[in-house]
DNA sequence: TTGAAAGCGCTAACAG
DNA sequence: CTGTTAGCGCTTTCAA
């Protein structure tokens, strides 16, 4: 319980506790001899200096703020690595907010860590998220902010994401080719901005190759696994498309789901792509054509710029969005 | 960047530092006028206490830190939800460590931990641990700790698991029962808790059915897919078993997409059951026969415990397993 | 090269 | 009911 800190190290050495905090950090003004001692001590007794009383002093708590939507989810899963994995690298510690796509626990989320509990944060949006003042207070207080994957644009930070329009449109262009003539998109919420690049992407894919002559079947899905359902099976019974390019992993999941119930063949009765980073895309039935986003890189780039701005005083985040390239990988699912 | 603190509230309202203090945690001997008017000015100016300053008086940081293996695998996202769920529920902040199985990173880890930074501790420990020191360490300075999953027995706290061992025997007798003669089980790690409980449920499984007369098929996988892809290769090219049944997920995955490579069809030639998390197991070609453990309440219960003994000086924690069952869920893996 | 002392923001004992 | 004061563990002038 009683734990060793600074003012024991001190009366065991027969030191003053400034000589001994002093000799623990290295400092210039310490001989040589004192510093071995005190180190000595140090490591024998297992001294941890206390991050709390040093943040007092310092206004640095070695920690970093990461606000998710969910994390039973490939992508924000390989995320969280790559942000862990720089972090603890940098010293950091790495504090984990689930909104669940719930605006109310993000905004609470974000109105906590003005408490200096945090000394950053990393954010991925929730999907009900449409009012980013609580962000805004947080930029003023002064936290620095890095968003990734769902970023927003009017923040004079960086952004991490990977190419969605292109990749929306790479999606639904391997459609038209695979012979779709009736493509849907399942779109996440337009007003995230993935939910929106890759529904653009979609858009211009059919202009360009001049498909369904200006129509579209374009399913805003909700978070909610029943009504998705719903809306999924709607279009699979009344608009009854050929091929379906899903926005996420999870209306992909669905729609396997959906054709098995409805004995719809994938892909003879409709193709299927979807953004995902699931593991065993190539072992489903059939293996599920996938748009893999870099999701380790874009975790590790985004917390790799946070810990700069945290440990260089004179180094800004530049005011940019920093794009990482998604791969298409095509598999049964679409085949012709 | 000015935060505000307690002496602004104070200099504010021309009251005593004190009497705010007391004021924002609602004692009894404050008049209700002036709660009132600090609470008012507490959520205008949108004042969030100093967690680092605050624990320096109370010793307790609010924070709890999570120790894993890894993050890229269902069973612990979903812990980690049932964690979070009913932190944040307390009004508690989450730290995650991932240990990536190297004991090294955990020890570097719980050492870290006697600083302070949080109050409890939950781990599920590396495969490469077999030496408990650190954590002995941890509970010396009166840290609690609450094992989940991965659990050591010989320290006074409460484990939280699933019913591994019979779940291991269940497994095994699914595949004898659907006709299985030559039974393979790819073990995680036996020095682990889960890995040496499904192993005994594998064998005494064997016994007790009379099948392969004393002779079994246990493969101990290593934490490396190159490896465990080679050791998994070299058991159905020599031992050729008709059944296997793998202890995570991973191994059953690596079973799929060799089969694929082998041209062996699953069911026929070789029967697959694996304890798994997949929430696409249905999907898989052939849908995946699997224990599925109840991870989200296992995480909650190990978190529930912990807060209690935080949140109550006089509960300790008891020295007892608690035991959540897994389901065994049959697919056309292990079909006849 | 070392030490004394102030103070980070907050809480709690005690006094008024 | 309100205020004064000491101190949590640490860092950082400033003085010796």
């Amino acid at each position: 319980m009683e734990s060793v800190n600074i003012k024991k190290l001190a009366q065991l050495l027969n030191l003053s506790i400034a000589t001994v905090s002093k000799a623990l950090r290295d400092s210039y003004d310490i001989s040589q001899e004192t510093k071995d001692k005190v180190m000595k001590l140090a490591k024998e007794l297992n001294y941890q200096p206390n991050p709390h009383a040093s943040f007092l002093r310092k206004h640095s708590s070695k920690t970093i703020a990461v606000i998710l939507p969910e994390i039973a989810n490939n992508y924000f899963t390989l995320a969280i690595n790559g942000i862990e994995s720089e972090a603890h690298e940098k010293g950091y510690h790495v504090i984990i907010y689930l909104s669940h796509e719930d605006h109310e626990r993000e905004v609470a989320f974000t109105r906590h860590l003005q408490s200096g509990r945090a000394d950053g944060v990393l954010i991925s949006v929730a999907s009900t998220t449409t009012d980013y003042s609580h962000l805004h207070d947080l930029e003023k207080k002064g936290l620095p902010i890095v968003f990734f994957d769902r970023v927003c644009e009017d923040f004079n930070t960086v952004k991490v994401t990977t190419d969605d329009y292109q990749s929306g449109y790479l999606a639904t262009k391997h459609l038209i080719e695979q012979g779709c003539k009736r493509i849907a998109h399942l779109a996440i919420s337009t007003s995230l901005s993935i939910g929106s690049n890759r529904a653009k992407g979609y858009l211009q894919a059919l202009q360009n190759h001049d498909v369904m002559s200006g129509e579209s079947f374009l399913i805003e899905c909700v978070n909610d696994n029943v009504q998705d359902t719903e809306l999924i099976k709607d279009l699979l019974l009344h608009i009854k498309p050929d091929g379906i390019f899903a926005a996420v992993e999870r209306y992909a999941i669905i729609c396997y789901e959906l054709c098995e119930a409805m004995q719809l063949n994938i892909p003879k009765d409709v193709k299927i792509i979807s953004f995902s980073n699931m593991q065993t895309a190539s072992l489903l039935n059939p293996p599920l054509s996938t748009i893999t986003q870099p999701a380790f890189e874009i975790g590790r780039e985004a917390a790799s710029l946070l810990l700069k701005k945290l440990e260089k005083k004179n180094f800004q985040l530049p005011n940019e969005t920093i794009v990482i390239q998604s791969k298409l990988i095509p598999r049964k699912s679409t085949a012709n």
